[in-house]
DNA sequence: GTCTATAGCCTGATAGAC
DNA sequence: GTCTATCAGGCTATAGAC
């Protein structure tokens, strides 16, 4: 076994914060070094090379989408309410996503290893997503006329899309405008009681 | 004057290609050469560097981007309709966007004079959404309740982020089924006629 | 397991001929 | 204006000591 601290962790650690920060191609294997603090004995002896520390950062920020993402979605109230809930909780705005990032590295996009983590992450969320609607659906909350598959997508990709408008003004609130935007819609779409 | 076939131009076209292909910092300059088929004294002569090229080449991507948003939104029907065509005109949707992409390269948004035109171009984009939905509303097309600024970014931001949904599982339908749970959502605030 | 030293290649830019 | 030659420095990986 590993503890929490040894040079392997640090250089997952290391690696997932860069690829958000700066992505694939945008990331030394010598940056990463310097951000955990050990040689490159270490980084070659526990892994084959850039790509394959790579993969193993980007488990780990999918992990964590995934599961902040489940925290918000999964608990009480209605469906409108968990996606609100979902579309709210609070963001590193400016930031972007740790994994909706990766889809724009021109390396990651061409190579399976890199992008499947990346797809499932996504692919999760998605009908994660979808299933809170489809029990909205069920239970009258929700209008029956929209397809949950269409709507999870436009869901996720709403927050995918704000990100990069905020990036682009260096601006939150145009995420945070698409989000009241999208909500606004989603009403209109509530049964009422 | 210039000839429409002359290094410059070459230049900035190839830069241009490889910018929404590859992303800044996954753009050499001999990349960029070999493309244009050009000497690196071409390039030096022209421009100042690696990043004066490449403002150029976004300024081109932008230009290409607002024409091709324009052409769609200002044509003749009602509000919906036009931001139907809007979002359902043909796009190569795995290329993504070639100018949200930009959002992505961590030296375009740190630095100003590349990330401005970025930011220009989106805005400028949102910003005719805007309009469109702001005329449906006067003409008593479209609900008032919604505010047209979000509802544009949220329209800007599902397109935006249907591109990373589609590029991260390789498969386009996820950006249409983005679009059609956005248009279904915008059916539901069309007024009865 | 981790370190340092080394290697070949590429990057981004400059120099100077034509 | 455009070319080729050249440069210092960074990239990714390997070698071999400890």
């Amino acid at each position: 076994m590993t503890t929490a601290n040894d040079a392997r962790t640090r250089l997952v650690e290391s690696m997932a914060d860069l690829l958000w920060e700066r992505g694939y191609v945008g990331t030394s294997p010598s940056a990463v070094l310097n951000r955990a603090g050990v040689g490159q004995g270490s980084l070659y002896h526990h892994f084959t090379g850039k790509a394959d520390l790579a993969v193993a950062g980007i488990h780990r920020n999918a992990d964590t989408l995934t599961q902040a993402a489940r925290e918000a979605l999964d608990g009480p109230g209605t469906a409108y309410e968990r996606l609100e809930r979902f579309l709210l909780r609070d963001r590193d705005v400016l930031r972007g996503c740790r994994i909706g990032r990766m889809t724009q590295d021109p390396d990651v996009f061409t190579d399976d290893l890199l992008r499947q983590p990346v797809a499932e992450a996504l692919a999760g969320v998605r009908k994660t997503i979808a299933a809170v609607i489809e029990q909205g659906q069920a239970r009258g909350e929700f209008v029956r006329g929209l397809a949950p598959d269409d709507l999870a997508a436009t869901i996720l990709s709403t927050l995918q899309g704000g990100y990069v408008l905020a990036r682009a003004e260096l601006d939150e609130q145009q995420f945070h405008a698409a989000v009241r935007g999208l909500l606004a819609l989603l009403r209109g779409s509530v049964t009422a009681p």
